[in-house]
DNA sequence: GTCCTTGCAAAGCTTTTGCATCGCT
DNA sequence: AGCGATGCAAAAGCTTTGCAAGGAC
């Protein structure tokens, strides 16, 4: 689907910021905070407002279109939603953002949720984790 | 230990807001904000500032007493560390918190890290649940 | 033309900090 | 007495909202 079909599938006007912010999101796996892309469309000379930023992650949110993460940050970060699930390793070191899965982990959660009589809405599992040094 | 000699071995002198703050963390597994403490504070009489809660429980963070969650409700909670390390499950119809433990994850979440060249130095896991409708 | 969207500025929330006062040791 | 701890108010950082102007359909 082209991201004007996207944008339209979830009843939003095609305009450039949309547009713009929807295509950061889609580079390569990017974990974004509306101040990241503030800025790299002010750096590539785009008139945006911040609360613009805000609202259009918003509405991608709600859409479905992307997810948002609170990572120990400070700051939230949003994601494209995955079409496959999975969980995060955070580096403390350089910040990179590394994606797993795991199935067994995704089962015992489900059957320790059932255990306690809930069923699992959503969940976010965070791996703060460092380089192995040699 | 005492509360006393708790805050004592942190190199904190023991004063008033310190000494009902921690006897607030120790009341049956709370997980409590800020402005949770701070309203039980003020509705029990106690005269303290807003800003004492804060400094004190980034004190406690920094002393190991107390650690820090960053739950999806737009502000930190804290619980006393505890001595066996758990999860959490959220109920997003009560805010009840659930805590939990699992080898089974505890082991995967390691071997995934190292498969991926990092060691853990600190995790996250919620399960965001709702109770099962009969 | 209509209604949605935008940018700016202002406000909101949680959390932190400056500073004079107070209190533990 | 000395130095840390406190309370208040102000500030900081992230995010949301009000409003008039602009843009999509």
């Amino acid at each position: 689907m082209t991201d004007d079909a996207e944008l339209k599938k979830a009843g939003l006007k095609v305009t450039l910021p949309r547009l713009r912010i929807l295509e950061l999101l889609e580079e390569d796996q990017a974990h974004l905070s509306a101040e990241d892309i503030y800025r790299k469309l002010i750096d590539a000379g785009e008139e945006v407002g911040l609360a613009t930023v805000y609202r259009v992650l918003t509405q991608f949110e709600q859409a479905g279109i992307c997810i948002r993460h609170n990572f120990e940050e400070g700051h939230a970060v949003y994601e494209l939603t995955p079409s496959d699930h999975h969980d995060h390793m955070v580096c403390l070191d350089t910040g990179d953002v590394i994606e797993f899965t795991d199935d067994v982990i995704e089962e015992r959660q489900k059957i320790l949720a059932t255990e306690h009589g809930y069923e699992i809405i959503d969940h976010s599992m965070v791996l703060y984790v460092k380089p192995i040094k040699k």
